[in-house]
DNA sequence: GTCTATAAATAGATAGAC
DNA sequence: GTCTATCTATTTATAGAC
């Protein structure tokens, strides 16, 4: 019987299998414990006999995410990035609301669960952005492309904790844009 | 006279200037009407003589933050953006918490406001998919742009409300991996 | 370990005086 | 237009029964 999961693990996956599609999909703050408790089928008194607040479920929960995602990568020895890279950029992964999707870019999201009016406000932002790069890169993809590297490299290295980290990432990402431009 | 800014414009300029700054760097849900009201020196009360809701409000702030930020750009006709692309992925432009950052990258962030947990996980899961990445780009710089390009694409894609928009990036940004990957 | 009930705090929005 | 005071809803977290 040593490989049975208790009843306690498998509640606390429940939970965690539960939080991890909520919080990438709505964020932290957009859904409350009883949400997530009502999707693992359990009711608010038992969440605190498993974490010891919302943040800690949080944290664990991106775990659970990036587990849950990463497990679609296709499982041969090594992966192909480049071709990963090509349903990653996807409307598929963009838009789907049934699988695990990536937390790394949807937890990068203050936006996403805004109203219309917010996110137009934004998409206008962005559209002003490209315009500016486009007085410069006159290949409109290389504009996008960096634009995407300096917005998703800046918001990036602000989420992470570790400075050196963060710092060398910064400077990978200039040098990106670089030789994004390369031919202007 | 006529040139005279309205005592009302002013304090709704005041309003505009403070939520945009604590905004962007703390995010909506973490800023309260008090908190914006209090820099602004007023009380809640007078908040909605100005705006119709705290969205409202976020709505504009995101405007009022882009207009103060490209401020800063160096103000020849034209925008080298390769070149205010090093000062846009610099720490600088990353740590400062006096001058209005761009709010395009800023918003876009769960993370950030987070205790130190959540960022702690949030690094490690970023650390992981630098590590699956480099199983096939041998160049770590590289790897680390092909990263920040998917994430920051797809995490972008997703704040955007016009789709065509949101599918262009997307392609242009799968193209990106493979201009960046090119050599492997 | 899970449940129901409740405490305690926060924050968005409104009312009415000046 | 700005103020103080208040209403109301939401939500995290805890207490205690089973």
């Amino acid at each position: 019987m040593a490989w049975q999961v208790t009843h306690k693990e498998q509640s606390k996956d429940k939970i965690l299998t539960s939080a991890a599609m909520l919080f990438t999909h709505h964020g932290f703050d957009k859904i409350s414990i009883d949400q997530v408790m009502e999707k693992a089928e359990l009711t608010r008194g038992a969440f605190y006999s498993h974490f010891s607040s919302k943040s800690d479920l949080y944290a664990q929960a991106i775990n659970k995410a990036a587990q849950v995602a990463y497990q679609r990568t296709p499982d041969n020895e090594t992966v192909q990035m480049a071709e990963y890279a090509q349903f990653y950029l996807s409307p598929a992964h963009r838009d789907d609301n049934l699988q695990q999707p990536c937390p790394l870019a949807f937890l990068v999201s203050d936006i996403n669960q805004k109203n219309e009016q917010v996110k137009s406000t934004y998409t206008k932002t962005f559209k002003r952005f490209i315009k500016l790069a486009e007085q410069s890169i006159t290949d409109r993809q290389q504009a996008l492309q960096s634009a995407a590297l300096m917005i998703g490299g800046l918001a990036i290295a602000r989420a992470l904790n570790e400075e050196p980290l963060s710092d060398e990432l910064l400077k990978s990402c200039q040098a990106g844009v670089l030789t994004l431009t390369e031919n202007e």
